[in-house]
DNA sequence: AGGAGTTTGTGAACGCGAGAACAAACCGGC
DNA sequence: GCCGGTTTGTTCTCGCGTTCACAAACTCCT
C-alpha cells in the first residue's frame, strides 16, 4: 500500500514526541486518514495491536519499516545533477529512510570533478559499473525530458528494476521495471485548476471557444 | 481532474512534433492512459473532437489549458529557500506553465541578499506585503517540517488559498484551503516495497522480527 | 473477581472510477 | 448521393477501495 510510508513517518513523530502507545484514531489524525481505514491498513500486515490499549508505537513502525524495506540499506543512483538533481543528493530525508546515495552522475563533462552533497559526479559511462560494484536496484533521473528515455533504458540495460523519474516525460520500460513519476509542475496545475474554480463567477467572465491567436506562446 | 495536466504536456509534445490532429488513441498512448478514459475526461469538458478524424492539438490543447486556468498568469511564493527551495525556484517547468514566481521568502538572515534565479531572496516577514502587492493565490513550502505549520497559517492569514507542500509533515488548513503534499522519500519508499517483493524469495535471508512464531511464511 | 468502558479487527454496504462495448457522426471514394 | 471505414461520445457493467457498524478482547476500577 502507499500510504504504510505515510504511516511510518507519523509513527516516527509520535516516538519522537516520546508516545508510548497510541489508538488508530490519534495515528489517523497525524496521518490524515481516516481511522477505520488505517486499522484496515494495519490488519493486512497482521495483528499488532492490543484491543482496549492501542499499538506499541516503536514496535508499529519496526513491523512496517520491516514490511516496507527500509530496515535494510538501499543503494540509489541519480542521473542528471542539476538544481533538482542536486536537491535531491542533499536531501536529508533518503539517508534517514534507508536511502544511500552511492553515485552521482551527469552526462555534461563540465559538472565532473564537481561535488556535491560529498560525493564526486562522475561520467554517465560509470553507470553500469556502479551498479554492479553496489547492487543497486533503485535509480532516480533528473535529467532534462530528453535524455530521459535513453537514461531509464541504459538503467534497464544495467539490471535496475526500480525507476523514480523527475522528468516530464511518459517513460517505456519493460514490465518488469517498476516506474513512479514526479512531476513538479502537475502539482501546480492542479492546484491553479482548484483555485480557478474557487474565484470563477466572481470576477472572470472568459469567451469559451475562441482560440486566441496567443495560444501558443506560453509554451516552451 | 488529475489527469488533465498530462494530457496537457502530450498535446504541446505532439504540437511541437509538428502534429495537427491526433486520435483518442494515439494521445492516450503519449499520456500513458487508456483511451476510452482519456475520452471520458475529454467529454467532460465539452465535445472538442470529430468524430471519424480525432481532435485538433492546438485546438484541444487551448480548451485544456483554459479549463485548468494556466491561459493566465498565477503569482506564487516559495517559502523555504534551501536546496529544494532553489531547485524550485529554477525550475523551468513553472514559468512556461504560466506559474511566475514573485518572490523567494526565508526565515534565515543568512539567506537574504541571495539571489536564487535572479530573485532576492527576502525575510519572511514580507510574506504578507509581496502577497497584497502581487495578489499571489498560491504558495509553496519547501521549509524543514517543524517550520511547516507556522509558515501555512500564516500564508492561510494572509489570504492564499492554495498550498503546495513539500515539508514531510501533515499540515492542518481551514477547508476552503486547497493543499497538495509532494514527499520525495515517500516515493522512494514505495519503489523499496516494490523492490522487496521482488527479491524476496530468492536470495534474501529473512530478517527475523521480534515474533518468532507468527512470521509470515513467504513461501507460498 | 466481575462489570464498565475502550479499542481493535472485520464483515457488509456504499460509492466511485475504470474499462469494454456500442450507437452516432464524420470523411473519402465511387 | 450513397456506402464503407473510422473515430468520438456515451452507456453499462464490473471490481475495488472506502466507510460504517458491530462483535471480540483487553484494561482498569470497585
Amino acid at each position: 500500500m502507499a500510504r504504510l510510508p505515510v504511516y511510518l513517518r507519523a509513527l516516527t513523530t509520535l516516538s519522537d514526541q516520546g508516545t508510548g502507545t497510541c489508538s488508530s484514531e490519534e495515528l489517523a489524525a497525524a496521518a490524515g486518514v481516516n481511522s477505520a481505514k488505517l486499522r484496515k491498513d494495519l490488519s493486512y500486515l497482521g495483528s499488532y495491536g492490543t484491543r482496549g490499549v492501542g499499538y506499541d508505537v516503536d514496535y508499529l513502525r519496526y513491523q512496517i519499516a520491516r514490511e516496507i524495506g527500509v530496515t535494510q540499506d538501499w543503494p540509489v543512483v541519480i542521473v542528471g545533477i542539476g538544481n533538482l538533481g542536486q536537491a535531491l543528493a542533499n536531501y536529508s530525508g533518503f539517508r534517514s529512510r534507508g536511502f544511500r546515495v552511492v553515485a552521482l552522475l551527469d552526462a555534461d563533462p563540465a559538472r565532473h570533478e564537481q561535488v556535491v552533497a560529498g560525493i564526486d559526479v562522475r561520467p554517465f559511462d560509470h553507470l553500469e559499473r556502479i551498479v554492479h560494484e553496489h547492487a543497486v536496484a533503485i535509480g532516480v533521473i533528473a535529467t532534462p525530458a530528453l535524455a530521459a528515455q535513453d537514461v531509464a533504458d541504459r538503467m534497464v540495460a544495467c539490471g535496475i528494476t526500480s525507476i523514480l523519474n523527475f522528468a516530464p516525460i511518459v517513460l517505456t520500460v519493460p514490465a518488469q521495471v517498476d516506474i513512479r513519476k514526479v512531476d513538479l509542475s502537475i502539482e501546480l496545475q492542479i492546484l491553479a485548476y482548484h483555485e480557478q474554480r474557487k474565484t470563477q463567477g466572481a470576477s472572470r467572465a472568459e469567451v469559451p471557444g475562441e482560440v486566441p491567436a496567443t495560444a501558443t506562446e506560453a509554451t516552451a
